[in-house]
DNA sequence: TCAAAAACTTGAACTACTTCAAGAAATACA
DNA sequence: TGTATTTCTTGAAGTAGTTCAAGTTTTTGA
């Protein structure tokens, strides 16, 4: 029995049994208490964070002192802010547990060495941030083209699980519309 | 003399004489007329596009009927839909020349035997997929903290010959206001 | 188990933007 | 070069959301 990840990898790359072992030994999981920081604004991201089990979320504090969602990461998601990581710039964004979550967090020398070693994950590592990108061009069709009340409606028809898992108010910034807003549109009274 | 797109390769990634000899043999430059669409909603998106020369953008027809921008690619920008690309799914986007412009067309079927044949490749489009994917959360970031008039100011001050280069009211939807709103900001009557 | 902290609700006042309509200016290309 | 087309401007009226403040409910963890 391997480790998540090394399922998620062989959904989209075959690998044989040499690589698994490779990446056995190099992955280990952690545990992130909820509320705990794995990236502060300012900092460098060197490492990127795949989601065992729980959720995270990258967000920022908006002029106004409010926290505001940008994206949540889930059951086999990668989280990290690409940017900072590739340039070695200081982050924008704050990344956190919203529920204490199991990670696999992989650090850039390792990741790099790994890629190394198994030149395959190149291909893995690809799809995935193409497909991430891609989701962001459909949230950004979505912030422009819905009102607060379809998009909360839409987001709730998509996952509807999701909405119980997280506050209201994450998900309204994640919304972007405010606090009370979402709860007028959940008591009907828009 | 080879073409932009190899040039733009080696900037990630090293290539021998053979290599650039394959990629060279492949790849060809294609002119799109202004106004032309490379890609229609509903369409499958099979291609990816490297912008050489000239601008193109992604854009939507929203429910009101008006066209908002989501991306422009300009020079040495990669431009596709990835989630039509990679689930073989109608696309939610069109994809147009803003001024006539030259691109390397890539479809999937010679872009997957080049990753099967130098498979280096990966590592380079996996680099521009990551950095496309922090430029969105970037995007996300603005649209959700700044006002309209931060939003263009910013703009402006970052790409002040790109300004002049697009219609004001592409450029209008691409930050999220009215293009009257725009008119106002440019007045200074707001 | 219970006190403290976090999250949610409500209504009233406000505002940053949109929409509409019509005319003026700039640009493209036959 | 001239004219059709596209793009930009302006003001007035409207609205989808925000902000604030205070109270209520729910959740957390010692």
């Amino acid at each position: 029995m391997h480790n998540e990840l090394v399922s998620h990898i062989k959904k989209f790359i075959p690998l044989d049994s040499s690589e698994v072992a490779i990446l056995e030994s190099r992955l280990s999981i952690s545990t992130i208490k909820r509320k705990d920081h794995v990236l502060q604004e300012g900092q460098i991201c060197n490492t990127m964070y795949f989601v065992v089990k729980g959720c995270m979320r990258q967000y920022i504090i908006n002029p106004k002192g409010t926290e505001q969602t940008l994206q949540f990461g889930v059951e086999n998601w990668w989280i990290t802010d690409y940017l900072s990581y590739h340039n070695q710039t200081p982050s924008h964004f704050y990344i956190q547990a919203v529920e204490t979550t199991e990670v696999i967090a992989l650090e850039k020398s390792v990741l790099e060495s790994l890629l190394d070693e198994i030149p395959k994950l190149e291909k893995y590592f690809r799809i995935v941030a193409q497909k991430a990108f891609g989701a962001a061009q459909m949230r950004i069709k979505f912030l422009f083209t819905m009102s607060a009340e379809e998009r909360y409606h839409h987001f709730n028809n998509q996952q509807p699980d999701f909405v119980q898992r997280v506050p209201q108010y994450m998900l309204a910034s994640y919304l972007d519309f405010s606090a009370e807003f979402m709860s007028k549109i959940r008591a009907g009274k828009v």
